[in-house]
DNA sequence: TTGCTCCTCACGTCACGTGAGGTGGC
DNA sequence: TTGCTCCTCACGTCACGTGAGGTGGC
């Protein structure tokens, strides 16, 4: 017979483990003293003991382990089980490689450029969007030429889905592409309702895209360095740039663009 | 201003982690109506936000999250941390990366040996032990050819320790060694003794190792089939044999062996 | 008497998820 | 009136670790 601590020892596992397992009709001594309430185990009893360590390390939760062990799962659930276990794992070892990737591209900003990394670049999916828009050309991709471009077009637009009837739904987007004339600009607003050529406007369905997005705050003239850090997150974390960035006004109100929040979305890919 | 249910669908978070984000002190509104309580931001906070959740992601706790977005980590300490957060996730992948083996080992055994594996395999290190042993030669490994050798060095160890007044500790152990004569059988048991000539026996230190244990009850007629589960078990996942293996005897009183309990251990490497 | 082992509660962990029960504006 | 959003508690999660407070044999 073992004493609960004999069996801890020759287990590797702790005195309260064993009680736990107890409690959990995992492992029930042999024989427990009526008067003192001490456990007593036979030798036999570290071969199960055993069992709910092998299965415990597999990464099982208590109470699987109690199923299997008292043949509450055939053979077919049990490998349903570790099929299941092994998807989990190598879910959760991808995840953690991703994670250690970015810990090592912050740690890599610190130690050789000398940078604080910027802490605000988060990945999310976002969803495809239909939106009401117009367009219009601009010489470059500086703020100087874009914003007297795109800021008449916002009033406009609303004024158009006003007298359509079209309810705005969420903050208005800007999005840009290059051709040869210059950049397109194209000023857009959700909306729910199906085109129609008798729209003076565009209806666009924007597609979902995974996207690396950081939240810009003050004026239109310094976009630009933000949308700079943003890509030098991307390089760091060995991601690249898929498909067309997107500004999402958040807080836009009032003459002064220096109070405005925007919010930047730039597609990716894994390399 | 957004509304909490504004904040959670640009941020892609739950309302509840921005209750929690403000109990905790990590996020707090930028106004709170005195008469209902509903919590209200600022488009800007929603930066605070993805800071939070970029920490977060890193693998840091709520608390280190706070620390380092109200300035009370410097440079350095941040360092000290991601480098800290690296190696665990470094040593996380690596002990999943076993795990998942593990399960595939057993996946390989239903699926194409048809086998429900044997699950009472456990890893552990054993420490180093100092013995008192007797030996002999015996002819084989076969189980009838080592115990008439062995079953009387007990008894006859147990005198000779008696008779020099030492204290015997944990169960017996036998291990065994191949040379030119046969099978170099060891009675041992563990003591607290230095070595002397005046001894009738040896004292030795058998080494810390790294090894596969199984439990084997019954008799020790039958116990080659349960080091053979250990050596398939060891083969299947991947290890080595490395240096000499023990049989601890958890459990033997009695003529009547088929009662007995004992402990096969296998010292490992990773191949 | 001191140390050691054993016992039974019962709180704490970590970041929320999930009701329960209720309010306020369209 | 129904739906939707918001609110505040407060329990549950998972496998124990860690006291607190006490007992029994060397």
């Amino acid at each position: 017979m073992f004493t609960i601590g004999d069996l801890a020892r020759h287990g590797r596992v702790s005195v309260r483990m064993l009680r736990h397992y107890d409690a959990l009709g995992l492992l029930q001594p042999a024989h427990v003293d009526p008067s003192t309430g001490h456990r007593h185990y036979e030798a036999h009893q570290l071969s199960r003991l055993n069992r709910v360590i092998a299965l415990k390390d597999l990464g099982f939760t208590l109470q699987q382990v109690g199923e299997v062990l008292d043949d509450k799962v055939d053979v077919e659930e049990l490998r349903g089980m570790l099929r299941l276990r092994r998807a989990e794992l190598a879910e959760r070892i991808a995840s953690d490689t991703a994670r250690l990737s970015r810990v090592e591209a912050r740690l890599h900003m610190i130690e050789s450029e000398g940078l604080v990394p910027t802490d605000d670049v988060v990945l999310k999916s976002v969803p495809a969007v239909r939106v009401a828009e117009l367009t219009a050309t601009a010489a470059s991709f500086e703020p100087q030429d874009i914003s007297p471009v795109i800021q008449p077009l916002y009033p406009d637009l609303c004024a158009r889905l006003k007298r359509a009837g079209v309810q705005i739904a969420d903050p208005s987007i800007a999005y840009y592409e290059q051709n040869a004339d210059g950049i397109v600009v194209h000023a857009a607003m959700p909306v729910n309702v199906e085109s129609s050529p008798e729209h003076d406007f565009e209806v666009v369905d924007l597609p979902a895209q995974d996207t690396a997005t950081i939240v810009h705050r003050g004026c239109m003239s310094e976009i630009g360095n933000t949308w700079q850090s943003l890509a030098r997150w991307i390089d760091a974390n060995g991601y690249r740039s898929a498909g067309l960035a997107r500004e999402l006004y958040l807080y836009c109100e009032g003459q002064d663009d220096s109070t405005w929040v925007t919010e930047l979305q730039e597609p990716i890919t894994t390399v």
